[in-house]
Parts: C-alpha cells; structure tokens; sequence
DNA sequence: CTGAAAGCGCTTACAG
DNA sequence: CTGAAAGCGCTTACAG
C-alpha cells in the first residue's frame, strides 16, 4: 500500500512545500539541516521512491545508457561481448546511471532501423560492442545522441573509439618470445578477416623487425576464411618453435593440431594465445597469453560517453588500452637457446 | 538540430493541436485516416521522437524490467545468464518493453539493499536469475513490484519461478541409458550444494527405483563441497559403465580424470551431462546432454511479469520448463548388453 | 473528427 | 530558510 508516495505527500504530511521536500532529498541548499533529516526519515518511513521520469522529463535525460551488440557474432564472442556489458553496467551503476541492451538483429543493421531505445528517448546515449556495418556507422553520425564504440574502428572518422591495444600487446608477446630464444615465430591468424587480427599481425610483425627476423611467409598460418569461419589449421613443412596465436581459442585449436601430429607444447613448441578468455585455461598446458584489459576499457568508455553529453563536440578519436601478458606454461625458452649459449 | 521536436511543435507546423498529434502517433481513433498519414509523415521528417518518460509518468510506467544477476557467482554460471538476459532482452522487446541489468553485489545482497533502479522506479518489475539468499527474497516479498524468478527456487511459498525441469531432465536421461543396456551408473554431484544438483540426483535416482537398480552410494560422486567449491573427482573401486554428471564442465573434468586413469569415453563408459553449454563441445568426444531450454523460460518468465503487472495478485508458483536430450557421441550401448543379449 | 483543460511528479528560477 | 508559479511532453476524459 506504500506505492505512489510523492513529493507532495510527504510535504502534507509535514506541512510544508514540496520544494522544501525536493530540496531536501536532493540535499541542495535553503533547508535547514533538522527539516532536512526529519523530511528524509518520514519519506522512509512512507516508503517513498523517487520518480525518475518526472525529472527525465525536466533536464531531458534518461539516465540510461544504450549498449548495442550486434546480433550476429556467435557463441564466444557474444559472452565476451556480454561480460563487457556486465562490467560497463556496474561502472554506469558510479555514475547513478543504467544500461539497457540492445541486441542489433542483423536485418535491422541491414535496413539502417535505429533501436528503439533510441527512437523513444529511453537512453542518453550508446556505446556499441564490436563490429557493425560500416553503412551503419554512417547512419548513427547522424543522430543526436553521443555513441563510443568499444572494441572496434574502422577508417572512418570522428567516432570515438576504445579499443584494446592489439598491435602493442603482440608487439609485446612477439619480443617475450624471443627474449625467450624463439627466432622461428609463426603468427596464426588471417589478417584480411578483422582489423583486430591484423593489428595483432602487424605487432607481431614489428617485433620481428626491430629483432632483424625476416618474415617469412609460410609463418603466417590462416585459421579462418576472410568471412570468418574456421578453417583448419596446416602446419608448416618446417616447423617454427612458437607460434603467436591471434587468440585464445584459436590457440586451443592449434594445441589439438600441434597434439595429434604428435608435437608436445612448450617442450617442442611453445603457444601465446591473446584475450586471456576461457579457453586460456582450457589447454593443457594453459596458456601464455595478452589479457584484455576489459575492467579499463569500460571506465574508459563510460566515462567518455558521459563527458560527451556534458559537451557534445568533445572528440577523443582512438583510445588504447594495453593488456598485460599473463604468463603460464605454453610458452618456454627455446632449448636449443639455452643449451647452445 | 532536430533534437527535441516535440508534439506541439508537429501540431504548430500542421496548425492543429497536440492532441491530435497523440492519437495520430498512437493509431488512436479521432482522427481521419489522411490527416493521421499526414501526421506521420511530418513527424518523420522533423525527426521526432517520442519521449517515453513523458508517457512513463502519466501511465506511471517504465517500460523497463529490471534483470537482477547476483555478483557472486563465478565465470561460467556468469555467461550463462547473461545468455539468459540478451534472450529476455529480445523477448522484451517484442512487447515494447527493455531491460536493465542489475549485478547485485555481495553486499547489497548481505544488507538487503535493493537495487537502485527500484528506488527510482525505472522498472515495473524484475527478472531474478539465479540463486539468492532467502532474507534478500524474504525483502523482495515486501516491495510492491511484480517479481519472477528465473532458474531458481526456495521452499519460500507465494514465488513465482521458471525452471529447467532438472528432475525430468536426468530422469530422462538415465532411463535412456537404462535402455542402452547400463545398470552400473553413476551420478556425479554434490546433493548438499544446490537445489538444482538435488533435484537432479533424485531425477536420476527415480530412474533407477523405476527399474529396480539399487542405488550404490559409492556411486554417488562428489564433485565440490558445499559451498560449492570444485573439488577432485575420485573414481570409485568398482567403476560403473556410465556417469551422469550434474553439468557439463563436470562432465568435462570427469572426462579428462577418467582419461588420466586410462579410461577411453564411450568405449570403457558413457558420459552424460546437463546444460549444453560450452563445455558440451568441447570435450573429445562431445558430450550427450540435457538441453535446457533458455528461450522458452525467457518467453514464459517475461509473460508472466506482464500479466502479473496487470493482475498483482496472480500466482503461477513453479513452472518446469522441460529441455530435450542432445545426442552426441559420448554415450554409447553398454557393450556387454549387445553380446549377451 | 477535433481540441481546451487538467494532470502525471518533479525542478527551476524567483520572490519573500 | 521557505514556497507559489510555471513548465517538462505527453495522455485522458470530456465537450463540441
């Protein structure tokens, strides 16, 4: 029976104005302390709630954020996507904000359809998960409303963006590795298939370059199609002493490649996996690997959004966030390192 | 520079009033069909967009449900329901409804503090996946908010919740690999730690009872304490040639210990789990399972909110929502069945 | 078929 | 320190 308590009953009940009880909840100045606290215990004691929507309603804002994730990456990548979101909302919860999900069907991407918790004004702004269509990319610059994405970018300017820093966490990995003896180094991955994975090439790559470690083409092994789907995963006629995986799962994959030709990991070749995702510890042994830093990138993202709302045409372009390298046992100094020098 | 198009100013631009406007939008009658196109067709160029809040609080709605996610559980029950919540997030949205997460941390749930988005009435009810503690529910009783519980339930009357039928999904399970010629079978799981596990195990033992197969405690295996906490899993003296885990990643480590001991799956013995999660997959072979069936109880735990926003005082109490086995390859006939038969 | 009036529950100036 | 007035953007009767 305690529901639709309002400013106005509580100000009836104790003889005064409701702006004198709105004042008072949202301790602002021209209350005295003693109203102010009696005016607080009384709004307990009736169960009082805050209406939300009347104030969304004066200053125009939600409250709420939107966190878009499009529809159609499947099973692992999705509950990446969803820990993401798990942790944005505990971020947004700091700044007495919500975050509502939307799940982007892949027709809606297609036909440029904006979530209708846009088009009712339910959120104050987005943050987009993961790959979209670059037309509708195109499409949100034009609304009226501040978007960060998280986990992608794409040539495209003026988005905001914040990202995991592929290039330098195998940049990082690839020099471990041969700090730790390794010359013959293979990256595993396809480098047309998403521009995370040709990021984590590209570090890969400038590692063997600053080492003065030729690239050699048979080292770069494809584990999917350009559109995405696995394929398996041939090894090369000579056999490097480490692969960099461009992650976890693929990793995993590889292990069982590297285990049914007979070849035991780290003692014949040692596997960095990226991501530091389940399958990190689901090899065995478990896994060498960059952990994506997900706890900052959400602070980061959220804190972004919000700034935009304050000044709209606040820019901040690409922002990285490194990763560490959490070390296990797939990875070992090559042997023949150690014995020869 | 469309950003706050409101009705009147579609009214003033049409010269008519804002009334008018309202029901166009809202295919309300009182309106002649040419004007109403017309309406619409202004609307869309002026770039309008409803605003929800306004409606929220003459109906005294939200439109939102609050999905309510207890931070404690640990990484793979996580992704589990966050799986549940993209689903209730589409089912949602089919009845123009969208939801808010909530992770309720430790200590809200120690100290019985409700969720802010209750405090602020930006929902009109909640979604709780998972187990809580029972003074929380007892709290939860106490709120005037409709309330269901998904994948959960206590012996606190006057709760409504959705289930995956554990009891008939292990009943099922074992009276099919009864029919595969198995009488040693085992079941892995801790009765002690969840109602989901207990109710499981009695699923299996119901089987048994309905065909005279003795249950042998030494058969009954325990794979975490209490408090839930993986444990070894120790294979008995006299093994029996199928186990029934009470999940898939038991399944999963009960497959590498039976490995480790020199037992090949299905040959020596047949392993079935329960989930079809990922763990399901993953195993070599891949794992017979139960499905347990998340759309459907997403679809059913949402209905029930929405009737129950309508009519408070209805009641559905437990729902059993029943999963189907996956037949994949780590079951197989009990071989001294085909001979000597 | 169309619209003037009142109200949903707050907050923001402004006046006292 | 306290409050009367106006307004946020809709919708709901009700009157014409």
């Amino acid at each position: 029976m305690k529901s639709h308590v309002t400013m106005r009953d509580i100000a009836d009940r104790l003889g005064v104005s409701s702006v004198t009880i709105s004042k008072a909840l949202n301790d602002k100045e021209g209350v005295s302390s003693e109203l102010k606290e009696k005016i607080k215990l009384v709004a307990a004691e009736m169960g009082y709630r805050f209406n939300t929507h009347a104030k969304s309603m004066k200053e125009g804002l939600s409250y709420n954020l939107g966190i878009v994730i499009p529809e159609r990456f499947a099973g692992t990548v999705h509950s990446f996507y969803l820990q993401f979101y798990q942790l944005l909302s505990k971020v947004m919860d700091g700044y007495h904000y919500s975050g509502i999900l939307h799940m982007l069907s892949e027709e809606d991407e297609e036909r440029l359809v904006l979530p209708r918790i846009y088009t009712e004004r339910k959120v104050d702004g987005f943050i987009i998960l993961g790959q979209i269509s670059k037309s509708y990319v195109e499409h949100l610059q034009t609304i009226d409303c501040p978007i960060v994405f998280l986990d992608f970018y794409t040539d495209q300017n003026e988005i905001d963006s914040v990202l995991t820093d592929n290039f330098f966490g195998v940049y990082e990995m690839t020099n471990y590795l041969i700090r730790n003896g390794h010359q013959k180094i293979a990256f595993v991955g396809n480098v047309h298939a998403t521009s995370s994975i040709q990021d984590r090439f590209l570090g890969y790559y400038k590692s063997l370059l600053e080492h003065k470690i030729e690239l050699n083409q048979d080292y770069v092994i494809k584990d999917r199609d350009e559109a995405g789907r696995y394929i398996d995963i041939v090894l090369p006629d000579e056999m490097p002493t480490a692969f960099v995986c461009n992650n976890d799962e693929i990793a995993y994959n590889l292990m069982t490649v590297l285990q049914n030709n007979g070849y035991k990991v780290p003692e014949d070749c040692s596997v960095a996996g990226f991501d530091n995702s389940i399958f990190a510890t689901l090899t065995n042994p478990p896994l060498t690997t960059v952990e994506v830093d997900t706890e900052e990138m959400s602070r980061v993202a959220v804190k972004f959004i919000l700034e935009k709302l304050n000044n709209p045409d606040k820019k901040y372009g690409r922002t990285f966030i490194k990763g560490d390298i959490i070390h296990r046992e797939s990875v070992q100094p090559y042997k023949g390192h150690k014995k020869g020098s």
